[in-house]
Formats: C-alpha cells, structure tokens, sequence
DNA sequence: CGTATGTCAGTAGTACTGATATCG
DNA sequence: CCGATATCAGTAATACTGACATAC
C-alpha cells in the first residue's frame, strides 16, 4: 500500500490529497476484512450479504423482524437485492415473511429462532475474529478511527432514512428521500 | 450507520469494540466511494477493475509497465483476476504484452501511449470528483483519518511484497513471501 | 523434478436493471 | 392515476478455482 501511494505522490505529485489516500486504505482495509469475513462464514455457508441482514435483523432487536424497506435502508441495497437475500434466507429457514396487515404492498420479515441462533453464533464467531486481527491495534486508535471515519462519512452525506423500528403501526405512512427504490 | 450501529450497541453490548465499528464504517465509505467511482468511469467504459490497473500502471511512472506479478501483489488479486483484466486492457487498446526477454514465462504489460492519456484522464476526474465530495471534510481530520488507517493496515498485516520496479534486471530472481499464486 | 509465472474456462457471489404486480 | 413496495428474470462485473502450459 506504501508502494502504491508513493508512486502517486511521485508521478502525480498536483493530485496528492490526503483524501485520496482515505479512498485508498478504506478500500483495501474492507477488502482485507470482507476476505477474512468469508472464510469465517464458511461454516454456516452463509454468505456475506446473508450474513449482513442476519446481523441487521438480530441487532434490530426482538422480534427480529424487519421489513424489506428497512433492511433496504440500513445496507444500502436495490430492492431487487433484498428480495434475492430474503428468498436465500427462507430457504435455509432462517428467515421468514409474513404479510403487512397495514400494508398489502408490504410484509416483515422475521429471524426464525434457527436464525436467530445462527445469527448469534455467527456475530460471535465475526467478533473473535476481529478481536483477533486486532490484537496489535490500540483500542484508543481504533476508536479514533471510528470517530474519523464517522465524520467523513456524515460529511459526505451518508443519510439516515427514517428510522422505523419494529411493528410500527404507529409510524407516519411515509419515510424522508428513500434511496435507490427500484 | 448510526442507526445500525446504535442498535448493535442495545442488542449485543458484550461485543461493543471499536475495532467492529471500524469495520462497518471502513466498509460502508468504500461502498460509497465504489458506487460513485463506478459513475465517474462512465465516460470511458471502464470498470472500477480496469481503472485500478490502469492507475497502478500510470503510477508506476514511465515507461509504464509492469509484470502481471508486480499488479497482483499491489492489488491484492489472483492472477486468474489479472490477466482477465489486462485482456480487456489490451482488446480497447489501452496496454499491450511484450514478453520478458530475461524470464520466458514472464511478460511486461506496459500502456499504450492512448492507455496512458485514458488513465490520466480517468485519475484527474475521479480526483475531481473526490475533491468535490470531501468539499465538507477538514483535510487535517482527513490526513489523520488516512493516517490511522494507515497503523491499523499494518497492525493487521497489510504487506509490501518486495517491490520489483521499471525493468528489474537488477533484482533477486525471487520475491519474499508472494500471496495467493494461483 | 519442483517451484514460479501466467493463461484460460468455468463458476460463485454480488447486486443492478427493467418488467410486472399490487396496494395506498 | 401516481407513487411506493416488492418480486422476479435476466444480466453485468468481480474475482476465484482448477487445469494446464511453460520456463526457471
């Protein structure tokens, strides 16, 4: 990665911006972690993206249950791309749906209890092994990082559509700016 | 982010680390700046792929090559993954093969000289639109965040594979502890 | 011979687009 | 009727695996 910047300050030393090295390390320090991520998924033979709305789902608290557009909302995903993960997800019967009596349109989608132990044994198994990576990192320069890389992305507009939290019959019956719909 | 985050923190505050939080927040800014690279590469009909390698070449400095195994151990990729790339390269025209004269089963990918004004191109409007993004961010903030990661990257390992520059007559017939080969 | 380098075909996993259905 | 929600089929892009060729 050194080697990697040092030939852009070198050859393109009018474009060195610290933000372009943010870019850079994000990048490859989710690449780094998405790669171990894997493997330590192999045992469920879950997948990243099931295991992110697994995770969604178990942190968004009992009941486990969500609906589509709130899985949509937390990822960052198409439509389309939630519906491909639930299906997978019903499949396995870790998940199920169950139709929106308020809202024919929609429907929740609920951790069964195999989901959610599969859910927890996996987080857990995620933990350990970041607990793990790092092992050498300074607890008070991860927070930092986190603090940082918070405000970047705030900065940049990373939004918060809405929150609407389990069995929200009581919500107003629509959410500010959505993202990506389709 | 906040929102998931907040709710990993209610529902499984055992495993409240910083380290997971860098984590989500690393992945979901590389996420972000994937999707609008992705557009910025538009014009061009390139792929976020084809644009790494392109940059890691211009970056390489005149004249511009590389070996398939100098691009893999700075992206991180198999040499499947590679060469796939650098065919495409050469079918729009924008980097050409010549076989290595002192190892026969090597060769030196280098730009074509419109490969090289296409990456320029390409890297100054992603720059653009970089600098556009962080428009809100202190650079001080956005030198420390670059910083950080840059300690957490090598906590966790991140290698620097021996680097091999311009035309390496000159080097050690084999690298320290190359990655994934196949 | 064993290792290193690279190519290629096939495939997995991710996620988007567009078409469609349905409901508010 | 318009906009929102969701599903589905088809597709693009990424990148890996395994088989192979070749050369050190």
């Amino acid at each position: 990665m050194d080697t990697v910047m040092d030939g852009w300050r070198r050859e393109l030393p009018e474009l060195d911006r610290p933000e372009f090295e943010v870019t850079r390390r994000a990048a490859r320090l989710s690449q780094l972690l998405e790669e171990v991520l894997s493997e330590c998924l192999a045992p469920w033979t879950l997948t990243k993206a099931d295991f992110n709305v697994l995770w969604i789902l178990r942190t968004a608290g009992a009941p486990y249950e969500l609906r589509p557009t709130d899985i949509r909302n937390r990822l960052l995903l198409t439509s389309g791309g939630i519906s491909n993960i639930i299906n997978r997800l019903e499949r396995m019967g870790l998940a199920e749906r169950t139709p929106d009596p308020s809202d024919g349109r929609s429907s929740w989608v609920r951790l069964t209890p195999t989901g959610t132990d599969v859910a927890e044994d996996a987080i857990r198994a995620w933990a350990a092994t970041q607990e793990q990576m790092f092992a050498g990192v300074d607890p008070q320069l991860a927070r930092q990082a986190s603090d940082t890389l918070r405000t970047i992305l705030i900065a940049l507009g990373d939004r918060e559509p809405a929150t609407a939290p389990a069995r929200a019959h009581d919500l107003p019956p629509h959410q500010t700016a959505p993202p990506r719909t389709t």
